[in-house]
Formats: structure tokens, C-alpha cells, sequence
DNA sequence: CATGAATGAGGGTTCATTCAT
DNA sequence: GATGAATGAACCCTCATTCAT
């Protein structure tokens, strides 16, 4: 086995290389020949694992955003007070986009490449973005439950705006590879939520 | 000559064709074929007006930077009263994303194909974005000029964060093909701004 | 096991899914993929059976043999008058003709892929139709010897005609997915015979 | 330019190498990769001339239709009695037997790989066929009208009669690899038309 | 005896670019 | 200045076969 690939199962090998570069080049970019030849897998081994390199690309998107969310919520679930719950989601992209060389957002990036609307892909996509909507929500529904705070706009209002803050933040974050973008954000909440 | 093709200048119609393709498919997904054969001009004719793929690229954004511009500005400058010129923005790309079928932002959307932080399309892209940061600034500090209310935040940190809510309105419409996200923003920055 | 499978033995199924595929689709255009799918057989398991696709062809080949002439002679013997049984080889693949769609004899579709002319799939291809050939003249010689008629040319050559008239009229046939083939053949064949 | 190759222009290079590996080899067993690299083509200039493979194998098609008839009729219009030029047929493919090596017939070789009735490719043969047939009905009509013999079946019965022994005669040519079929039939129109 | 994973070679097709005219 | 033919590299995918279990 050439020595210089994991040891791990191809379809693993198959998963991580692809994760690393659909991530990194984007989908188009990404060839299959790169592909099997970084992951060190036949060609027809990886046509055995995915049917197309669509499935491959929605494998990659259900399973990033598992890792994602993983990494996300154990981030916030560190803290105990709502407003710094809410506070870490910032803290969180702030340090992803400098681990990723500001390459932002997976999914976003996926969805440039794939104007089809009812592409697998794209309803992957909508459905992390789904979740990720619905957890900010609950963030702020429990802060509200537990802060003594008059509240001037409903609860799914500020979700929405807090939400497309995060999302602002980080488009902006990759365009300028800069972290002031997820900065603005968090202090905007910040003074939304203190 | 193909009458289903535009008489205009050749090189105008290269560029009106990459305009439209490089929107509505990508970048990767336009080949060059499709392009002379929809825009009516020669392979080699193409490459005397274009020395590259990629020169055409950048020549699509800063052309797209203009028009777009323009667009707004006669949107925003039909209106008189400061908080009416911000929240015009919202209305512009509420009807922007109606008209394009959702498919969001030209300059972000050819950020996700182009990782390489140093291209030319990459500074092309920045560039749009400060010129776009820099308009809404001043729009804010109009505002802030001739409407008399106390300031609770910095102008260049309102400017910011209605940036960041305008740049995350316009990806998060794109992901769920929905006005509801332009609309929470401007609803926002409204309050913001009462 | 897959529901939608037979129940025979695994060769027997492989076998009966190749006589299937081979003859609608071809022998090039059926991939061993697609077989063991519809056999509902394991990959290693086929070839332990078939050493190779071209060994499963020879095996196609000689129980269509089979299959065909028990099928053919059935037709033939429940005639008892020697030129009704000679009439009832073109009353045969008129039916036959139908019923296939007017795919045509499978043995000489397989010659038009199998070009070199020493392959075990020609020699079975070839012992096919001298079976056939022999069969026409063996009904001829019962014709003559029980039907008092001047004979105008000689038995086999009288026999090659049919064959011959036989073979073009199933090519034919297969041409122009007609029976106006068949039937003027017999009837030429009938004339031959009066 | 590679100096094995044809100094004609590249795309008779590629009908000349396809019409020879097509009909020695087979469609399918003819792959792209051969194609190109005997005909001396790049990949991309071989698809500027024939946007797929199929519209290559059409233009062989045709192109072998207008070759074939027209050395079959300066055969059959190399001689003079109506009798003679009936039998001409069969002299001139026996004589094509021998040239190309028992191949058999290049429209019904590939009406056996090509099941589906509708495709553009069984068009083609079908148009060949036809052509062929009111050829022959029109020497029989000749026939008819230059000698004076008494007619026991109608023209058209007659010569869909021969049509079917010279179809049937190559198909059985081919499959022995031998020219007794083809001689066979030329008797038993002899004995028709003497 | 049966299996599913793995393989190298090749399938047909398109890519962005260059060249001779 | 404009053209269409030609190119090598790469595209995604499937082939018949083998091997370890």
C-alpha cells in the first residue's frame, strides 16, 4: 500500500480526501483523478462507494455538517450562560475561519456551485442551514427564558437577525480574510442581548 | 450572421454573454464553447478580445461592479428621506433576487469557485464589497447628520453590522430561494434606525 | 435473497439472465454488472461458474441451441404432411419474430460481433446452423420420398434454396421488424414444393 | 505529421479508419482510443468533425451505402441481357466475400448491435436495404419487359424472392466462410429467370 | 462454495488554448 | 482583424477480471 496514505477503509479515505478538497478547490475544481490519486483508491473502487461524484458530494455535505455541528455545539455547550451561549457561536466561526485559511463556509460555497434549486445538493444544503436556523432559535429562547430582559422584538425575529449576522459574518470573514466581520457581529448581538 | 444574435460589437457581445452565463451557471460550469457559440463570435476572435478564460472573468466583474452600482444608486437616489435611502437597499435586492431567480450575489458566488486569495477575480470581488461597505457608511453618516437621535453605537459599527445583515440577507435568500431573510434585515436595520 | 429473483440454482439463473440480456441487448452492450445484478448473483460467484463472459457466452449459445431446435421441431412434428412441415419452419419464425420483437436470429447477430472466424463462438454459431441446414434437407429428402413429384433439381440443392430463403427471410424480417419477409418466402417455398 | 498516416484531410482519415475498423471490427468493439490514434487525429479534432461517436457510425453508413451501390452498379450495368445482370448480383458479391474476408454484409453486421428500431443508425440501414430492394424489383422488371416468357408469379413477388436469396446468401457466406451459399442462390435464380 | 471490495485499462466526451490561413 | 481546424490534457464513468476473506 503506498505508504503515504492512511491506513484507514478506502471508503474513509475516500470521504476525508474529498472533504479536504471539495472544501479547499471547491466541487467543480475537484477532479476525480485528484481525488482517487490523494486517496490512494482505484479508480473503479471509488465508483464501488459512490455512485457519481454527486453522492460523494452529498456524503461529504451530510457528513460535514455532522462534524460541524458537533464542533459547533460543544463550543457553545461549554458555556452555562445564555448570553455567552449566544456569544460563542462568533467565538466559533472566529476561530474556524482562521483554521480553514478563511475559506468560509461549506455549504455556501457548495451552493455557488449549484444554482439548480432541487438538486440533492442543494436540499442538503438547505437543511444544515434549517438546523442551524432552528438552534440559534432555541439559543435564544432559552436565553429568554432565563434573562429578566423587556423583549422589544419577538423571539424568531431576533433569531433571524442573529442568524443572518452569523451568516453575513461569515461570507464577509472569507471575502476580506479578515475576522472583523464576525467581530461586528458578535458585539451587535452583544448589545442585543445584554 | 446568426439574427438570433445581437448586432452589437463583438467584444460587447462576448461580454454580455459571459455575463449572463457566468451568473446563472458558475464560472466552471461555462466552457468556452457554449460561450462563443451563444455570443455568435469565433474561437480565435474570442481570444483576441480576451487573452484568457480568466481575463474575461475579471472583465465580467468589473463590468457587473458598474451596472450593479448603478442600479442601486438610482434605487437608493429615488428616494429623499435618509432612513428611506438605508432601507431601500433591502428593497433593491428584494427585487434583485425576484428578477434573477435567486441566484444571489455574482461577486460572492465567484469567490466560492475562486479560493486562491490572490487573484485578480478575488480582488476584483473586494473591491466591489469595500466600494459597497464604504456607500452604506455613507448613507449612515447622512443619516446620522441630518436625523437628530442619540447615538448608541459608532457610525463605521452601524455601518458594519447593516453590511453584514445586507450581505447575509442576500446569501441566505439565495440558499432558501425566500424573500423572508431581506425582509428580517430590513425590518432590523429599521429599528435600528427609528 | 432479492425477492424479484428466480429460485433456481445460481449457474441456472446466470445462465437464463444471459440468454436474456445477450440476445435483446447484445453481447458487447451486456456488461457483466448489469448480468449478475439481474441474476441476482454474487460477482466471484459467476465466475466460478463462467471463467470468463465469453465462456457464458458459449454456454448461451449452445442451450439456445437446444432450446430453439426442441422448439422448432415441436412446430414442425405436429405436422404430419411433408410440405406442411416444410411450410411450418416459416409459420415458426413468423411467431418467433413476434414474439422476440424482431430481434432475429440470435447465432447470427452473435457472428456480427465475433469476427474472427476461429473463436469457439463461431464454431458453435456454425454447428448451429449446419444442424439447421441438415434438418431443411432431412425434410426435403421425407418430401420427395413420400410426394410423387418430378424432381426439377436435386434434393440439396433444393434444400440449400430453403435454407438460404430461410436465413433471409429471418434477416429481413429483423430489418424491416415486418413479416412481409417470412411470408413471401414461404410462399415461394410453397411454390417449390406444389 | 506521423508519416504512417493518410496525407488526406483529417476527417476522410477518420471515415476512411472508421469505415475499416467498423466493419472488420464492429461498432462497439471499436473504441474512440483506436479510432484516433490510426487515423492519426487529436481526441477533440475527431469530435469537431463527428460531434459523437454514433453520428461517425451514421456517416460511415451513408457513405458506405453510396460506395457499395455504386461498384454494384457498374457491375450489374457491365453486362447487357436482362438474365445476365439479375445474375451479376451474385457474381459481384461473391467477389466482395473474398475481398473482405467473409465479413458479410456492413448494414446487417450492425442492425445486430443496434436492438433499438429507432435510432438514426437502423434508419440508415433500413434506407440501404430499401434501396437495394426496388434495385433488384426494377432488374426484374427489365426483365420481364425485354423477355418473352411466361410469368408463373407477379414482379414484385419474384423479385422480393431474389431479394431474400441475396440476403440470405451473404448472411450464410458470412457464417461459413464459404462461397457455395452465395453460388446456390445464383442457380435458383437461374432456373427463375432462364 | 460464496462473497463484496479492489483493480488497471479503457469507455466516450469536453476542456481551454493555439495555430495556419 | 477574423476565422475554423487542431491540439494535449483532463473530464466522469464502466469495463472484465481477481483477490482476500
Amino acid at each position: 500500500m503506498n505508504e503515504l496514505v492512511s491506513h484507514s477503509e478506502p471508503k474513509a479515505r475516500i470521504l476525508e480526501t474529498a472533504s479536504r478538497l471539495f472544501y479547499e478547490q471547491g466541487y467543480q475544481a475537484t477532479g476525480i483523478n485528484q481525488l482517487i490519486a490523494e486517496a490512494g483508491v482505484a479508480k473503479a473502487s471509488f465508483y464501488q462507494h459512490f455512485p457519481s461524484k454527486e453522492d460523494l458530494c452529498v456524503a461529504y455535505l451530510h457528513n460535514r455538517h455532522h462534524d460541524w455541528f458537533s464542533r459547533l455545539r460543544k463550543e457553545v455547550e461549554s458555556h452555562t450562560q445564555p448570553q455567552q451561549r449566544l456569544l460563542s457561536l462568533f467565538t466559533f466561526i472566529e476561530s474556524r475561519m482562521q483554521i480553514t485559511n478563511f475559506r468560509g463556509c461549506a455549504f455556501l460555497n457548495m451552493a455557488s456551485e449549484f444554482p439548480a434549486p432541487d438538486s440533492r445538493i442543494r436540499q442538503e444544503i438547505v437543511d444544515h442551514k434549517t438546523v442551524l436556523r432552528e438552534y440559534i432559535r432555541k439559543l435564544i429562547e432559552s436565553y429568554r427564558s432565563e434573562v429578566d430582559k423587556p423583549a422589544l422584538v419577538e423571539t424568531s425575529a431576533l433569531a433571524d437577525t442573529i442568524y443572518i449576522l452569523f451568516e453575513g459574518a461569515i461570507v464577509e470573514s472569507q471575502n476580506y480574510r479578515a475576522l472583523w466581520p464576525i467581530q461586528a457581529a458578535r458585539e451587535t448581538v452583544k448589545r442585543m442581548i445584554q
